[in-house]
DNA sequence: GACCGAAATTTGCACTTGCAAATAATAATG
DNA sequence: CATTATTATTTGCAAGTGCAAATTTCGGTC
């Protein structure tokens, strides 16, 4: 197996170098990524239970239960009972969180579109399709068969 | 913008997924995600300086200065001095950490093949492909190796 | 051959993270 | 209705993380 021809690592590195480019504009907003990763997933999907949420953003729920309250105190987000169900929250932005989203994006578009700036439309499309199948076939909830091999 | 469309979620939800399904064979090994990325780095290029495996792995240099003292905790590398410059190390597997490697290597093969069950071998070599040319076009200003053998 | 800036790595510190247990509300069973 | 299982979210805790400053060594200059 060649490192370079490895998916985890390939993955890994572009994600690692969109979260550092994306630094400096995020902390000039006072966002850290986790938060402008719950930004992005309300102000497109609107108002989401915390385990939507957790799901939308892959970011762990008890980790996500954190970051709701920094963003909360930062007047980004608000925690709404459900009407329904006492148990459950629904996220949503606040005025100023979606305006805080809208700062941001223009710089998000344009550092995707300068990653992609030798890209053709066909393999930009590809692309996305090949990452969203990517994703289908790793299916988080399948049932691992014991082996204890590893163990020692 | 779609969130669907968006390549750091797109790149994010994978490379989680990536490493939730692999976390369970990773600590029947006793090894956390951030040593196997130095692990498989070490393994396949061979000893490395310290902030050559920072770039290779895209861990911090400062994180990386712990991950690598965990792993000597462990007995999974080593730390050699570099002979021709004190201030430099050259990180190198142990046995045990080359074993170690192996022994985890078939199952992250594997699910690499699961996850790319459903592509034909031309889809994968073009996401590899357009993974690599995506990491090209981001800035890598601070990462760019700067070389001064070539400039006389 | 002492001085100065730059490079490789580590460390101080405050904050973030994930697991597992705890809490709280709902649903299902007898 | 109590009782028990189930679901949604939070919290205790121990460990991991990144920034910026510190440390050690190198290379060049005077």
């Amino acid at each position: 197996m060649e490192l370079g021809a490895y998916l985890p690592y390939l993955v890994n590195r572009v994600g690692q170098r969109f979260i550092s480019d994306m630094t400096p504009v995020l902390n000039k907003a006072g966002v850290d990524i986790q938060s402008w990763r719950v930004l992005i997933a309300l102000y497109q999907r609107g108002g989401q239970p915390v385990g939507a949420l957790s799901d939308l953003t892959s970011i762990n729920f008890s980790t996500l239960s954190r970051v709701l309250d920094r963003m909360q105190k930062r007047d980004l987000v608000r925690r709404r009972r459900d009407a329904h169900d006492a148990r459950s929250f629904t996220i949503e932005l606040t005025g100023n969180g979606r305006s805080v989203t809208e700062k941001i994006l223009p710089y998000a578009a344009e550092l995707e579109a300068q990653a992609t700036g030798n890209f053709s439309e066909a393999e930009l499309a590809t692309l996305r399709q090949l990452l969203g199948k990517l994703y289908a076939g790793l299916d988080g909830d399948r049932e691992q068969p014991t082996d204890d091999r590893l163990a020692g």
